[in-house]
RNA sequence: GGGUCGAUGCCCGAGUGGCUAAAGGGGGCGGUCUGUAAAAUCGCUGGCUUACGCCUACGCAGGUUCGAAUCCUGCUCGGCCCA
């Protein structure tokens, strides 16, 4: 395992950049801030939906937020949702959502955590699991949930809101989800609950639940969501995540392909570069004196730094140069080996460098297969076994074949 | 429970018997341009077939018809109204 980026880091942050620096919103903030101030020690939940293990670098913005606190003494608990991903989540309407096992739970949950743990301190998260405060929960509890919130309370909330005015499917138990979360806050006795700013109506929930079982309601501290590759928001289903897992190349080339506008979002949620020299990113973005695609570069490496290693992201950057601005090959590419006199569309099928031969055609059709840098100009190309060609589809997928 | 409207390709959405592999938009992919940015612009976007052509596809199952995404019946799912 590299180093990880926060090994050196000193967690020299003032309460005013940790509560504002990368954050929407804090409720209520100047209580918040009062709790700090005293040095109390808090409890900072942070859940998770085992049903998706994939973690990208969007949720690593609240994260990183949480490792700060933890740098100043603080306590994560990390809820994992197991419990609501076994009933399964039923929005997001026409996915039918399978009823994930407990072993698939497990697993989920296994690969969040090595994730999650890339950036969260271990030694300070207390792990718990939703089933342990609802495994055997009653139904008289539940109804005892139902009767805390109205109608009018959850229609507030713009999304329920917005699908039920625009005569689309409701359910009760979507409608519950929020107290659902809300009552994990009041299980772990949570003092402020982390989350992203699409997050606020369930935190909400939670406090609205705690105040009325006589606890102190927690704080909810929001982080942005980040926009994507394409400048939309970050988000599985727009295509555009750049995923923690991904490896140190595929990782720089998809931070490089951003559009301009994320960079100092990107430099104040994503990297520890101090907020004066931020200033003056911003300044020179703005005036046009610098050229967007260093800073873009330097935003790369401070990420591929922290998810791999300084060295790797040095490895990444000098591929990225070669393949992509000097446009020679990349060094490692797949390797294809044929088994005898194969024709191109064939090949690329077999390679899968295209779905199907009809997706194969249409590539060559136009103009977008290279074979030793010729492009293709027609089916019949037939390559022979030894041939020892690069093969090329776009710009960045190739195999070497022999 | 009754009435009524709806279910179309990755997504949204047009299409009320043949000209429909299905308009249009989005997304995606590929070309040009570039900083693998944006914007712009061109092309492609079910499968098999080098062409002719064939197969699969409009919620599911049947039916009417020479011919159905389009008509009929039943079913499933959903919206709205009444109770």
């Amino acid at each position: 395992m590299p180093a990880t980026w926060y090994e050196e880091r000193k967690a020299v942050i003032s309460v005013d950049e940790l509560l504002t620096r990368g954050v929407s919103e804090v409720i209520i903030e100047s209580d918040l801030r009062a709790r700090l101030e005293r040095g109390d020690k808090l409890r900072l939940k942070q859940g998770f939906d085992p049903s998706r293990p994939h973690m990208h670098i969007g949720h690593a913005v609240g994260l990183r937020k949480l490792r700060t606190f933890q740098e100043l003494g603080h306590q994560v608990v990390l809820i994992v949702g197991d419990w609501t991903a076994q009933i399964g989540d039923p929005s997001g309407r026409d996915e039918t959502r399978p009823r994930l096992t407990a072993d698939v739970v497990q697993e989920h949950a296994r690969l969040f955590m090595e994730q999650f743990f890339r950036i969260v301190d271990r030694d300070r998260t207390e792990v718990r699991w939703q089933s342990e405060w609802y495994g055997d929960f009653k139904l008289e509890q539940a109804l005892d949930l139902a009767g805390r919130f109205t109608l009018a309370q959850m229609l507030a909330h713009e999304t329920f809101r917005k699908r039920y005015e625009a005569g689309q499917p409701l359910t009760i138990l979507e409608l519950m989800y929020p107290m659902l979360q809300g009552y994990d806050s009041v299980a772990v006795q949570a003092d402020v609950e982390f989350g992203g700013t699409d997050q606020k109506f369930n935190n909400l929930a939670g406090r609205e639940l705690m105040q009325q079982m006589g606890m102190q309601p927690q704080h909810v501290l929001l982080v942005p969501l980040i926009p994507g590759t394409d400048g939309r928001k970050m988000g599985k289903s727009f295509n555009n995540t750049v995923d923690v897992m991904l490896p140190p190349a595929e990782m720089f080339g998809k931070v490089m392909s951003m559009t301009d506008d994320v960079l100092p979002l990107y430099f104040e949620v994503l990297t520890d570069i101090p907020l004066d020299e931020l200033n003056e990113i911003r300044a020179a973005l703005a005036a046009g004196s610098i050229n967007p695609r260093n800073l873009k570069v330097q935003v790369a490496r401070a990420i591929i730094s922290q998810f791999h290693s300084p060295a790797e992201a040095d490895e990444a950057e000098a591929a990225f140069i070669r393949q992509f601005v000097r446009r020679e090959l990349p060094e490692d590419m797949p390797v294809h080996t044929l088994n005898g006199a194969t024709n191109v569309v064939d090949l690329l099928v077999d390679a899968q460098l295209a779905s199907s031969k009809s997706e194969a055609r249409r590539l060559i059709d136009g103009g977008g297969v290279r074979v030793d840098g010729e492009k293709v100009e027609s089916y019949d190309l037939t390559l022979e076994p030894g041939a020892a060609v690069v093969v090329q589809v776009g710009r960045r997928k190739f195999v070497q074949v022999q």
